[in-house]
DNA sequence: GCCAACGTTGGC
DNA sequence: GCCAACGTTGGC
């Protein structure tokens, strides 16, 4: 059973991994793992191939939107939860109990230029989006179509 | 189940 | 670097 393609959004921190980082990967394709709030993982959980995501550079000079990626696999045990020595480890997750997943995410087309958060604020097509709310901290969240377009149409512009 | 303490996020 | 806002933890 398919349904329609959805949009998200996605947040990185560039000085850890950006989005140039992500086209330099094998296949320009990377895992995205660390998710440790719930609400962001059950997003990751409705994530279907082809969905599209804004990538958005956050804790920078400028955050914004920077490029477009695409889901090209679903969700699957973060297995960074497993190992002690990672900063994402977490005892409570374990191969037979996943708690935490993660997805694959491809490189897919950089934006003209950043559509900034400072400009997202000021327009009424976007101002709703759950990035704009107060104290809102998720990492990963939906957008919609409208918000999608309306963004990759400002980052194509001249 | 309450809630204070703590750690994190992320814009500025 | 600051700090507001939030989620999580753990004692009781």
């Amino acid at each position: 059973m398919s349904r329609p393609g959805r949009y998200w959004l996605m947040k990185s921190e560039p000085s850890v991994f950006s989005f140039d980082d992500l086209k330099a990967r094998p296949r320009s394709t990377d895992h995205w793992d660390g998710v440790r709030n719930y609400q962001a993982r059950n997003y990751m959980r409705d994530m279907k191939k082809g969905d599209l995501v804004l990538f958005y550079h956050s804790n920078c000079d400028t955050p914004g939107v920077v490029g477009i990626a695409e889901i090209v696999r679903e969700a699957y045990p973060d297995h960074t939860a497993f190992d002690p020595s990672s900063r994402y480890y977490d005892p409570k997750s374990g191969p037979d109990n996943p708690r935490w997943f993660m997805v694959d995410v491809k490189w897919k087309e950089a934006l003209r230029r950043t559509v900034t958060l400072r400009e997202m604020r000021g327009l009424q097509e976007v101002s709703g989006m759950k990035l704009m709310q107060k104290g809102q901290r998720l990492s990963v969240m939906p957008v919609t179509k409208d918000e999608f377009e309306t963004i990759r149409g400002l980052g194509m512009a001249h």
